[in-house]
DNA sequence: AGGATTAATGAATAAAATTCATATTTAAAT
DNA sequence: ATTTAAATATGAATTTTATTCATTAATCCT
């Protein structure tokens, strides 16, 4: 226990990311750094205070007391941080400019517009603004200046571009609460052979059920668009075919019974979210607020994502 | 301008620093580090944020409109910081204990009044006191249990108790606005030579214009005591002689013309206040608390006191 | 002008945080 | 039960970073 206060914004980071992730290890990846360094740090804070801030609950970790003070002092500090770091933009000067969000992925809706709304009460000398429709080439559309992010779940490496990896999400299989396939806990490529496959109206290629899962086992189900997550689910809940959804999107259908959702494949299928744009979109002080603010409220808000990188 | 913030704690506590004592140097001090640290700490804020924090003003240095709102941040943070860490304490049970504070500077009552009733607030548990009464041998009191903290100007090393710099201040002479003395600019011990002084009611050795001015000169004029600060003051005012006091308790009556003040010798009378404790006091929470409080509240609101250390 | 005080800077050093490699613990699967 | 997998903990090695040291530049005061 030493004279002066060892605490840095770096603890308090790693505590709210502990309490987003609920692991040490997937809290590692947040904060981008090893799970072992994490470990260290809550170590040393531990000794410091002479208290335990979190306990191993089996193979999970969970606050103590101690802790969830520290994080809800986190949760304060570093809104704060944040709140003053917009200012200092404003400040120099870097606070106006365009933000176009073009979205390949369409569940995305569901947590970005909420997000949107808070984004323009703390920049309101940013352009925000929807890109809609369906676009083949987003890279071309960010180059072009169509748009200046693109959310999307595939990670190109191409020069000019960057990728600003979000989050990971599991895509599980919807199906009607009275669907003979109800009884398996886990459906395999084979059990869409004879089913009617409901998504966006987007191309084959963006489809991770097909391109990962049924064009490597050769199957080739009907399809059906449509271009609403709940007119997806109602065509579901009719019986009309199955889907296949994000995980966070699902849960208060399926507490209602309303549809039923399965994981696809043992280890489960899922999909990485990305916000690419410009590298010299890249560094503008609205745009990363922009990112801590989407993975901040989606880590807040969304159940069962883990973090990527 | 990297991608992720590089602020730290550190930095708030050095921008603090900065905000109370105004200069880089001074700054350094109250935080334990070299200028030369300070200096960089903020180049590489200045650098991150693509924004000057201060601005030299001459020698001295000066906050941007950045910098003040990195102020009012720290201030926010730090205050909520430690109260948290407070709570950490509670939780602990390291909240509990005495502190009973003697005092060897008499002046020191002005700030310590209004700090201890904030104290209450913070530690309800700990028992809070003033040991009354001059004493001798300081460091007896502190081990025979008499009191957890002396408050005092002489810095002793001595094994099993430790001195926490508070601040050093400077002792100003005070004299009735008519004094014949009041044209000179500085006063040296030879200009105390026919005068009565008037001091708080403790032996010579423990008055710094006595120990370090006048007896080093052969000089050793009259003196009389009162108790009280104004009274000491009135007594100035009224011609029957002078004092010298701490500076920073002066400033409402200069201003009111009620004495006068000058500095003593061409380098001015300084003198250092220490806290002192037994070492396994000083490793308390709430010892720690009130010393941080005790500095925090002294330079935010006593004029013209400098770092220690 | 000269001495003293303060801040800034670059290189050297010291300190620390992080990673790496591995052990340990717990849960789940067979 | 035994094995496998997944998670955290730990010590040593390493890298990164902050701080100091030594010096220069700028400013103030007499």
């Amino acid at each position: 226990m030493s004279l002066v206060s060892i605490l840095e914004l770096r603890h308090l980071r790693t505590l709210a990311a502990l309490h987003e992730t609920g692991s040490v290890s997937r809290a590692a990846k947040r904060v981008h750094l090893t799970q072992s360094a994490l470990s260290h740090q809550i170590k040393a804070l531990q000794n410091h205070y002479g208290l335990s801030i979190i306990q191993r609950r089996g193979q999970a970790v969970e606050l103590t007391d101690a802790g969830r003070h520290l994080v809800a002092l986190a949760g304060k500090v570093l809104e704060q941080i944040q709140s003053t770091e917009r200012d200092l933009a404003k400040i120099s000067q870097q606070a106006t400019g365009s933000l176009r969000i073009a979205l390949e992925c369409h569940t995305c809706f569901d947590w970005l517009m909420p997000l949107m709304d808070a984004y323009r009460q703390h920049w309101p000398e940013v352009e925000l603004d929807l890109v809609s429709g369906f676009h083949s080439d987003p890279v071309k559309l960010l180059e072009e200046g169509g748009a200046d992010v693109v959310i999307g779940s595939e990670h190109k490496q191409q020069r000019g571009i960057i990728d600003h990896p979000l989050f990971r999400f599991e895509i599980l299989a919807v199906l009607a609460p009275e669907h003979p396939l109800r009884a398996k806990r886990i459906l395999h490529a084979a059990d869409f052979s004879n089913e009617t496959l409901i998504t966006y109206p987007v191309p084959d290629d963006r489809i991770d059920l097909i391109l990962n899962v049924l064009k490597p086992a050769g199957i080739h189900p009907e399809r059906r668009t449509a271009e609403l997550t709940v007119a997806i689910l109602q065509l579901v809940a009719s019986r009309r075919g199955v889907a296949a959804l994000p995980s966070w999107g699902l849960k208060n259908y399926v507490d209602h019974d309303y549809v039923i959702a399965r994981r696809i494949g043992s280890q489960g299928l899922w999909s990485d979210l990305y916000a690419s744009t410009l590298t010299e979109t890249a560094s503008r002080p609205y745009l990363r607020d922009f990112l801590t603010t989407a993975r901040n409220t989606c880590f807040a808000t969304l159940d069962g994502i883990i973090p990527l990188e």
